[in-house]
DNA sequence: ACACGACGAGACGGATCCGTTCCGTCGTGT
DNA sequence: ACACGACGGAACGGATCCGTCTCGTCGTGT
C-alpha cells in the first residue's frame, strides 16, 4: 500500500520543480530530492517524468472553475476577468503554465493534458456566458464562440503572463468594458 | 580571424534547437552538432549558453517594424494584427517566442532581452497607432497605452501561440473590427 | 505480534553535457 | 610563399541524471 503523504509530498515537489527550473530541466532526481523522498517512491507510482507531470496537472485540473452567472454581461466578464487574474498572480502558476504551454507545442500528450484541463474548460465557461448573454438580447445570436474567448482571456492574459507588468488599479473594469463592446462588436460583424 | 559563416551556422543552428527542444534543454554540444563545428568554435564566440541566445535573439530583433500607417484605426490594426499573424505562424518562431517567455520569468537578462526585442518594439507600435488614432479623433485623448496595446495583441497571441488554433477565413477581420470597437471604448471609459 | 512491504538512502553502470585541451588540416592575410 | 590561427574532431575529468537494485528501518494491516 502507498503511502498517501509521500505521494502528496511528490506531487507538491513537482509543482516546486516545474516552477523553479521548467519541464525541461525537471529531473527524477530532483523531485525526490525536493520532496526528501528516495528515487524509488517516485518510479514506484509513475513511470517516468512524462506521466508524472500528466497526472499531477490533471489532478489540479478536475478543480472546475463554475461559470458567473451575475446576470449581466459586463458583470460576468468582470467576475471572469476577476477569478482569472487572481489565478494567473499565483506565481507557481504563472511559472508553470506558460512553460507548459511551450512545452505543449512539441509534445502532443502534454498538448492533450493542457487542452482538457484548461482550454476545455475555459471555452465551456466563456461559452456559457455568451450563451447567456445572447439569451438576455446582450449579444447577437451568431456571436462566435472561439472569437469570443479569444476576446476575454487574450489580453489579461497576455498581460500576466507574457508581459508580465502587474494590474494598475481600474483596469479590470476598463478591461471588462472594453471586451464587452468587443463582443458586441463581434456578433454584430457577422 | 572568426569566420563568419562558421559564426552564422552557429547562429541558425542556435534557433533550431531552440525550436527543437527548447532554453532548457538546449546544450552547446548539441548547437555544435548540428552546425557541424567544433565546440570549442562556440566557446571561441560566447562564454556560455546565456550570452549565446541572448546575442541570438538580439541579433534577429533588430529588424524593427515600422508603424503601420494607413489612414484609418481599423487599417492600421488589420495591418498590425495582419504583421503579427504571418510572425508568429512561423513555426520556428512560435515555438522560440513562448519557451522564452517562460524562461525570462525565471532569468532576468533573458527578461531584459525580450523586453527590449520584443515588448518595447511592439508598445512603440501600438503607441503610434493610437497617438495617430487620437490625432484623426478617433480614439479620445486619454486612451491608455498599456491597455491599448493588451487589447491589439492578447487576442491574437492567445490564438496563435497558446490555444495554437488555426484563424478560420475572415478571423482576423472581425479580430480587428472587435479591436477598434474596443479601443474606443477604454478611452471613452476614462 | 508478526509479516509484508513501502520507506530513505545510496551505490551501480550507462548516458549526456560541461569547459578545456590536444591534435592535424586548411583557409586567410600579408 | 609562408606563418598564424581558426577549423573539425576527439579525448579529458568532473558533474548530473537515468532507471535499477540493494540495504536496513519503520509503518501498517490483520
Amino acid at each position: 500500500m502507498l503511502r498517501e503523504d509521500v505521494t502528496d509530498a511528490i506531487r507538491s515537489a513537482v509543482f516546486d520543480e516545474l516552477a523553479a527550473v521548467g519541464y525541461g530541466r525537471m529531473s527524477i532526481e530532483g523531485i525526490a530530492r525536493r520532496a526528501g523522498v528516495g528515487k524509488a517512491a517516485v518510479y514506484r507510482r509513475w513511470r517516468s517524468k512524462l506521466p508524472l507531470v500528466l497526472d499531477t496537472v490533471s489532478a489540479v485540473a478536475v478543480q472546475g472553475m463554475p461559470a458567473p452567472d451575475t446576470g449581466s454581461l459586463l458583470g460576468d466578464v468582470r467576475l471572469l476577468l476577476e477569478v482569472t487574474a487572481r489565478a494567473l498572480r499565483h506565481p507557481v502558476a504563472s511559472q508553470i503554465i506558460p512553460d507548459l504551454l511551450a512545452e505543449a507545442a512539441r509534445n502532443p500528450e502534454i498538448a492533450a493534458a493542457l487542452q482538457t484541463a484548461l482550454r476545455d474548460t475555459q471555452r465551456g465557461i466563456s461559452a456559457a456566458v455568451v450563451r447567456k448573454a445572447v439569451e438576455r438580447g446582450e449579444l447577437a445570436a451568431g456571436t462566435d464562440a472561439d472569437l469570443s474567448l479569444d476576446l476575454i482571456a487574450g489580453p489579461l492574459y497576455w498581460r500576466l503572463a507574457v508581459i508580465r507588468s502587474p494590474l494598475p488599479k481600474g483596469y479590470l473594469d476598463s478591461l471588462a468594458a472594453a471586451t464587452v463592446t468587443a463582443l458586441k462588436a463581434a456578433g454584430a460583424a457577422r
